[in-house]
RNA sequence: GCCGCGAUGGCGGAAUAGGUAGACGCGCGAGACUUAAAAUCUCGUACUAGCAAUAGUGUGUGGGUUCGAUUCCCUCUCGCGGCACCA
């Protein structure tokens, strides 16, 4: 059994009733002076979608990790926003009530109190008075009312187009939800489909979403990541002629290629198209009758391929001779065209002048289909190329351009497309959308906002939007709107939701508008915010592209429009064999157990302990013990020289002037330690310290006196606020000005003259080889003279020194002597 | 294939404007307290040789720069993550 003297879970039960009495870090006050604005500290964990299984013990680690830094900044003087909200639609809930039939408002509420719950035991200082749901109306309302303003500059418009279909969830799915051709959920073989579906235009904002990054503090890998997606590529345009021979050549048809490498034009021994352009340039007309059959048959066969098994058949190319002829426009080479689906149609032109020699796709389909391969760049220079042989790529480019400017141009390409935001679901936003009898449609008026979710629907998937099911729903739009109208089916994807969601957290109240403009200005941007790396490419992409909407359309006074001005990610906590956590493996730690076992404090300070921040680690069971150990002991500690200091009999230890130091050089490290995140070295600080208080522990006389006690409490507050809150009470006998709880103290300052020892250790090496040491005086440390001299004499170095010859002496302020010697 | 990250005792990890490698914790060993156990405390613990003092070796591999390299540069190996027919 544990120490009985700490009862965990009665003292945290305690202070937990006791803050949310107070309301300790609840009502944030948002109006600050311009002085105190620069103090301001947005902090931010990734908004959460509260799932029926409850916390992990992998979220305990970035709430707890931000919930120091917001206790931490707190007691520096900072002013603090920490709020937290719900990602509260998705599939999840929605494919719990298909299951079950329970409604997904229920579960969801349910979901929300029980982590809710979880999150307060863990004692993380959230502002829950602004606490946010976005499947609440006074939220999806400004959700829809973004949409409206999307809409009404054209950035939200409908398109018909080929999408990612999952036949099993009855849904479009994004691209990034197609793994391998499956469906990322229930892994049934996604199939293309034409509909018309709603797409936000975040392209528009393509060049400012990659030039934005340069002033954001972002790991770099994540920021790459963004660039890559957003894949710009500077290349040329260049028209090709197709052959006809009945026609004279001003009148051939013109065929546009995309390419980054127009220095390799006069490697171009043939060109391709992808099926998609080849219709849709109805390409067909000009083709001899048997070429039509083969050329249809091989068009058919590549649509029947989904996007991603394209893909997958990367190394076996397939495609078809249409029999035409192009004209390469450099050198007037005629070359044949060929369909290939290998060639994308939805990226550049869909068109591509084959450079076997110097492209790995064109070699490949050179080989298969017996076609030539022609170097033009040989180390780096241009042959074979005419006038431009001898040139360097880039110096070839320009010229190229140059001197053909009627058949070549300049043209940046993007991966980037538009964001398909249509859901045929329930469980999100209703798309405020409504149309007329002749199908044109409208946006629902501002005094119909929040334009509601129904609730007599049918969540069985049918293919169909479940919304098509509700009576209310036809109902309600008829009747404001007129006979024959009718609503928009599909709700938001809610990526769409989760993009703005750090903005409405400083108006989390108003029902005036999405947010208050001065507050915004305030507090935007984020100060910091702490995210898993998996899965938020999309997430930045669309919080930025929102932000920078909202700035332009001016309701939001932030020049970059950079959300986030900093962000770090947490690292996965793994189970105790070093493998992901799951079920399945059965290797899942579970928080409330711990909390249980050894409260909320040891769980915090353990997941801190186990490593850097970023970093995977491995649950070590014994070693949370270990912390629990370390929480017992500083809590024997401080009440035992509690306890001392009110026997009046006792008087200060004369020689306790290492723990003082040690207490300093421990406010120091935490002081440096704690903004930087570096939780781990902190702890491990304060248990040196507790080491060597406990080491120097005496029955019959004081160690600390009452300033440095409370000194010590408070270093603990911001990682283990429940202990430091008891111990901080229990210090209150000693009559020192307190205040209602230590979460409100100020943080304690280090006494800069503590912080150096009389004595420094200087180390002795022969050709960089330890083999002495002594102590000097840390005052003396500028005399190299005599710090070499009396290094050179001792004892231990005579040994070292005996038959050599000094070549060399160095010495290091403070730290070293080397002596080179042969 | 391309891009990025990483490799330190039995384990998690400390230490990098280049300067005592292994802080702190776990584990392990010995001991104190106890009738006993739990709890708690003390000492030890990179490896090799030695009773010890001590000496040698040591931060994935091989090399380089340097008085001195876990730290900087190059090579390779292994592991992890992301992207991937984007012309």
């Amino acid at each position: 059994m544990p120490d009985h003297r700490y009862n965990h879970q009665a003292v945290e039960e305690k202070w937990l009733q006791f803050w949310d009495k107070e309301r300790l870090f609840c009502d944030t006050d948002l109006a600050l002076t311009p002085e105190e604005q620069k103090d301001k500290e947005y902090l931010l964990y990734a908004f959460a979608y509260p799932s029926g299984s409850g916390l992990h013990v992998g979220h305990v680690e970035p709430k707890t990790a931000l919930d120091i830094q917001a206790r931490f900044k707190r007691m520096t003087g900072k002013k603090v926003f920490f709020p937290v909200g719900w990602d509260a639609f998705g599939l999840p809930a929605e494919n719990y009530a298909i299951k079950t039939g329970i409604h997904p408002r229920e579960t969801t509420k349910t979901a929300i109190d029980t982590f809710r719950r979880q999150i307060k035991r863990l004692g993380i200082s959230y502002d829950w008075s602004k606490e946010i749901a976005t499947n609440h109306p006074e939220y999806y309302k400004w959700t829809q009312w973004i949409f409206a303003q999307l809409y009404r500059k054209g950035l939200a418009y409908q398109s018909e187009g080929k999408v990612n279909w999952c036949p099993s969830c009855q849904t479009v799915l994004a691209n990034e939800q197609v793994i391998d051709g499956l469906c990322e959920r229930c892994d049934s073989q996604v199939i293309q489909k034409n509909l018309k579906q709603w797409y936000f235009k975040i392209t528009a904002y393509q060049d400012e979403l990659i030039a934005g990054l340069q002033n954001v503090d972002w790991p770099a890998p994540t920021k790459s990541q963004q660039i890559n997606w957003i894949g710009r590529s500077e290349g040329a345009q260049v028209d090709f002629a197709i052959k006809i021979a009945a026609l004279p050549a001003d009148k051939w048809p013109k065929l546009s290629i995309f390419t980054t490498r127009l220095d390799t034009i006069f490697g171009a021994t043939f060109m391709v198209i992808s099926p998609e352009k080849f219709e849709q340039q109805q390409l067909f007309a000009y083709l001899s009758s048997d070429k039509v059959t083969q050329v249809q048959a091989y068009i058919t066969k590549a649509y029947q391929k989904t996007e991603e098994t394209r893909k997958i058949g990367e190394k076996d190319k397939t495609g078809v001779d249409t029999g035409l002829l192009v004209v390469n426009p450099f050198n007037q080479e005629e070359i044949p065209l060929f369909v290939a689906d290998y060639v994308l149609g939805g990226y550049g032109t869909g068109a591509i002048m084959a450079v076997p020699a110097h492209d790995e796709r064109d070699l490949a389909f050179a080989q298969k289909f017996g076609l030539l391969v022609k170097e033009v760049v040989i180390d780096g220079r241009l042959v074979n190329s005419a006038e431009f042989d001898g040139l360097i790529s880039s110096v070839a480019i320009e010229k190229m351009l140059a001197s053909h400017p009627k058949v070549a141009r300049r043209s940046v390409n993007y991966k980037l497309r538009d964001w398909l935001i249509s859901r045929q679901r329930y469980w999100g936003a209703p798309i405020p959308i409504v149309y007329d009898p002749t199908g044109q449609a409208h946006l629902v008026k501002a005094e119909h906002l929040p334009w509601l979710l129904p609730n007599d629907v049918d969540f069985k998937p049918t293919g169909e939007s479940p919304l098509r099911s509700s009576v209310e729903f036809k109902a309600r739009v008829e009747k404001l709107y007129g006979k024959g109208w009718t609503p928009e089916y599909d709700t938001m994807d809610t990526f769409v939701d989760s993009s703005w969601y750090y903005l409405r957290y400083v108006s989390a109240r108003d029902t005036k508008q999405f947010a208050d403009q001065n507050t915004l200005k305030t507090w935007l941007p984020v100060d910091f915010y702490l995210i898993g790396e998996e899965h938020i490419v999309l997430h930045l992409l669309y919080s930025r592209f929102f932000t920078k909407f909202l700035r332009d359309e001016g309701y939001l006074d932030l020049p970059s429009g950079e959300p986030f001005a900093k962000m770090r990610h947490q690292g996965m906590i793994l189970g105790p064999d070093g493998k992901k956590m799951s079920k399945s493996k059965g290797n899942v730690i579970n928080p409330d157990e711990i909390i249980q076992e050894y409260g909320a404090d040891t769980l915090r300070i353990y997941e801190m302990f186990m490593g850097p921040l970023e970093a995977d680690k491995p649950w070590n069971p014994r070693a949370v013990a270990g912390v629990s150990r370390f929480l017992r002991k500083v809590y024997r500690l401080v009440n035992r020289e509690i306890a001392r200091h009110q026997n009046s009999s006792l008087s200060l230890l004369s020689d306790r002037q290492q723990l003082v130091q040690k207490l300093h050089s421990t406010i120091y490290k935490l002081t440096l330690d704690l903004p930087e995140l570096k939780y781990n070295t902190a702890i491990a600080a304060l248990m040196e310290f507790a080491n060597l208080w406990e080491k120097m522990d005496a029955d019959d006389v004081l160690l600390l006196k009452t300033e440095e006690i409370v000194a010590f409490i408070k270093l603990l507050a911001p990682l283990a606020p429940f202990i430091a809150e008891e111990l901080y009470d229990q210090a209150k006998v000693l009559g020192f000005s307190a205040q209602k709880s230590v979460h409100l103290e100020s943080w304690p300052a280090y006494d800069q003259a503590l912080l150096q020892k009389e004595f420094t250790n200087l180390v002795v090496q022969v050709n960089g080889k330890l083999r002495a040491q002594f102590a000097w005086p840390t005052k003396n440390l500028t005399d190299q003279a005599a710090i070499l001299n009396q290094a050179k004499n001792l004892e231990a170095m005579q040994k070292w020194l005996a038959d050599k010859t000094i070549h060399k002496e160095i010495y290091v302020f403070g730290k070293i002597v080397n002596f080179v010697a042969s």
